[in-house]
DNA sequence: ACTGGCACTCCATACTTCCGAGTGCCAAGC
DNA sequence: GCTTGGCACTCGGAAGTATGGAGTGCCAGT
C-alpha cells in the first residue's frame, strides 16, 4: 500500500515541517533530502499520501503539511526515540540531585522538563497508595497523645495525632514502634491494611487498647488518599505558538486538575512512553495540541506519570527522549532518597 | 495646575479607554459624559494633559490614551473603591467555606480571585512548612528574659528569647509551658496561629503580658522560616491581551517565584490595597502590566499577600474592591478554622 | 473662557495588481 | 510500468494605491 519510498517521503515532510513550520513542496524535498528521484515523482507520492489521509494541502496551490494521521504514523514506524545529549543528561542529573524532598523534585522536574523540551511539561505526584512505607514513629507529645509519623518511600511524610485511651508507657511505645515497622518496612500502602491485621494479637493485653487506636488511625490515613495532586511549568513556551484553537483555550484546559490527570492518560504498557496526538485527545480545549507521557517509578513500582504537552507539529523523537531520561532518573532520585 | 474639569477628563479618558480598548477622542468625551462644555474646550484641556504627561497619543491623529502617569493619578484622587456586589460576596464566601486545609485554602482562593476579575491572581502561601510542633519549651535565663525553644518533628530547633513585660514566676511560666502545648500539640505550623489565637483567654489577668510577649516573638519566628511559596492562576485570561512586551515575557515573569515575591512587594501600610503601575513595576518583563495587592491575615497578624495582575489598562476600582474583599475573607476563613 | 468652523493629518480598510511556489496532468523515455 | 521534463493553472501573500473618517490644532467670533 505504501512503499517504502512514500513512507521516506511523509517522513521527509515531517521532519521538514517540524524544522520549518511551513508547508513542504516537492521540490524542496527534492532539494534537502536525497531522495534519487525527481520532484514530478514525489508530486504523484505525496498524491497518494494525501489521499490515504497522511498529508493536506492549507490550500490549492500550497505545499503539504502531516495531518494527525501522518504525525501517527511517523511515530509508530518511522521514527525512534532520540537520546540525549551527554550534555543534556549531566544537565538533568545535576538539577534533579540537588533536591531535598517531594515538593521540590516534582517542582525541579517539572521546570526542568519545560526547559529541555522547550514545551509544557506536566507532573504528577507519586500517589500515595502506590507508595511504600519506608518509616514509621511513634513519639508521645503530651499525656494520652501520641503523634504517628508515616514516612513514605517516594518521600511524603503524613502525620496524624493520635488520642490514646488513657496513659501510655514508653515502654509501650517503643514496643508498640517496633513492632509496627517490622510488620511494615517496606510494605505497599495497599498491603497496609493486610499486614497489620494480627497486629493486636501480638502485643500485650494491656497495650491492646492503644494499639487498637493507632491502627485506627494509621488506616484512616491511608484511606484519605490525597487528591492526586499535579502540576505544570512552561507555559511561556506556549507564547509564540498558533493553534487552530485559541491559545486561551489551552491555558483554560491546563488549569484544570482534572484535564491535567486525563491528559496523562492512563498508564499504558509500563515504561513505554505513550503519545497522543491532536484529536486522540480527549479534551476538547487540545484538540491541536499532541502529549508524550509515560511513567516513573522504581522498579517494578509505578509511582505516576509525567510528560509534556506541545502543538501537534513537536519534534517527537527529541521529545520523546527527553520525557523518558528525566523519568528514569526522576525514579532514581525517588528511589536513591 | 489641573482644575476640576481637566480632572474629570482624564476620569472620562480612563474609563472609556479601560472599557473599550480604543483611544478616546474629544467628540466621543461628550458624548459619553455630559461634561456641559463643546468638544473644542476638551480639546484644550486635552492638549494641557498630554503636555502633563497624563495622556499620549498613539498616533497624530488619533484619540488619546492615559499614561502610566494618568492612571496613577486617577487610582490616587480619582476614584474609590468599588464594593463588591452582593452577589460577589456570597459567591466568594460559599466558595472559599467549603475549603478543607491550608492547601485548598490558597488554592481555592487564587483560582476565585483569577476568576472574579478576570485576570492572573498570586496568593502567597501563608506558610507551608509540613513540619509539625512537636514540643514547646519555655525556660527562665534571666530576670525579666524568657528562652522560647520551639521542636519540630523533624528535630529542627528554633530558639528566641523573649523579653518578658516584668517579673515572671515559675508557675507562671509552667502553666504557659503547660498551655502551649496543649494547643500546639501535633500542630502544623501553618495552623499555629490559629490554634493560639484564643489563648490569651485561658491565662489568668497577671499573666496576659507575659503570654502576649511569648505569643508573639512564636509568630514571629514561624513567619521568618516560612518558605516563599507562591502560587498563581489565571493564565489564560492573559490571553487576549495584548502587552506591549510579549505574552511570552510576562508568562516567564509569572513562572519565577523570586519575581512573584518581588511582585506582591512590601507590605505597606498594613490593610491598604497597593497599586503598582505599569513602569513602576521593579521587573522588566512586566513593565505593561499593573499589579493590585494587599496583604491578608487576621488581627494585627499579617500572613502574607495576595493581588492581581493584569495590563495596565485594567478596571481598577473593581479590582481592588475584588482584592480587598477577598484577603478579607481569606483572613476570616483562616481565623475561624 | 468657550465655541463653531475649517484645514490638515494619518490610520484602517478595502481594492487592485503581481509574482512565484506549488500543483496536476500528459506525453515521452528508460 | 515507473519515472521524468514540460507546461498550464491556481491561489495565497506581498506590495502598492485609493478612500473615508476620526481626530487634531488653530483661529476668529461671541
Amino acid at each position: 500500500m505504501l512503499d517504502d519510498r512514500k513512507l521516506a517521503v511523509l517522513r521527509a515532510i515531517v521532519e521538514d515541517f517540524v524544522s520549518t513550520n511551513e508547508p513542504v513542496g516537492s521540490k524542496a524535498l527534492v532539494d534537502r533530502h536525497n531522495l534519487g528521484v525527481s520532484s514530478a515523482t514525489i508530486r504523484n507520492d505525496m498524491a497518494v499520501l494525501e489521499e490515504q489521509g497522511y498529508i493536506a494541502q492549507p490550500h490549492t496551490s500550497a505545499g503539504r503539511i502531516p495531518t494527525d494521521k501522518g504525525y501517527r504514523l511517523f511515530v509508530d514506524r518511522l521514527s525512534t526515540i532520540k537520546p540525549l545529549s551527554v550534555a543534556e543528561r549531566r544537565a538533568i542529573e545535576t538539577f534533579l540531585s540537588g533536591a531535598y524532598d517531594l515538593d521540590d523534585v516534582v517542582g525541579r522536574t517539572v521546570r526542568l522538563l519545560a526547559q529541555l523540551t522547550r514545551q509544557v511539561a506536566v507532573v504528577q505526584y507519586p500517589s500515595l497508595t502506590r507508595s511504600a512505607v519506608r518509616h514509621v514513629e511513634l513519639v508521645p507529645v503530651a499525656a494520652g497523645r501520641l503523634l504517628l509519623v508515616l514516612i513514605t518511600n517516594t518521600g511524603r511524610v503524613e502525620q496524624r495525632v493520635i488520642e490514646a485511651p488513657g496513659e501510655v508507657s514508653e515502654e509501650s511505645i517503643g514496643h508498640l514502634r517496633a513492632l509496627l515497622n517490622t510488620c511494615l518496612d517496606g510494605c505497599g500502602l495497599g498491603e497496609v491494611p493486610i499486614a497489620v491485621a494480627d497486629l493486636p494479637d501480638k502485643v500485650g493485653p494491656d497495650d491492646r487498647p492503644v494499639a487498637a487506636a493507632v491502627l485506627s488511625v494509621l488506616l484512616e490515613t491511608l484511606v484519605e488518599k490525597h487528591e492526586e495532586k499535579i502540576v505544570f511549568a512552561g507555559a511561556a513556551n506556549l507564547a509564540g505558538v498558533d493553534f487552530s484553537r485559541s491559545l486561551r483555550d489551552v491555558l483554560e484546559a491546563l488549569e484544570e486538575q482534572v484535564v491535567l490527570m486525563r491528559l496523562l492518560g492512563e498508564t499504558g504498557d509500563s515504561s513505554t512512553v505513550t503519545v497522543r496526538i491532536g484529536t486522540e485527545n480527549p479534551d476538547e480545549g487540545l484538540r491541536s495540541t499532541s502529549v508524550v507521557a509515560t511513567d516513573y517509578g522504581f522498579g517494578d513500582l509505578t509511582l505516576a506519570r509525567l510528560g509534556v504537552l506541545g502543538p501537534t507539529r513537536m519534534d517527537y523523537p527529541s521529545t520523546m527522549g527527553a520525557v523518558r531520561a528525566v523519568a528514569r532518573y526522576v525514579g532514581q532520585i525517588l528511589a536513591g532518597s
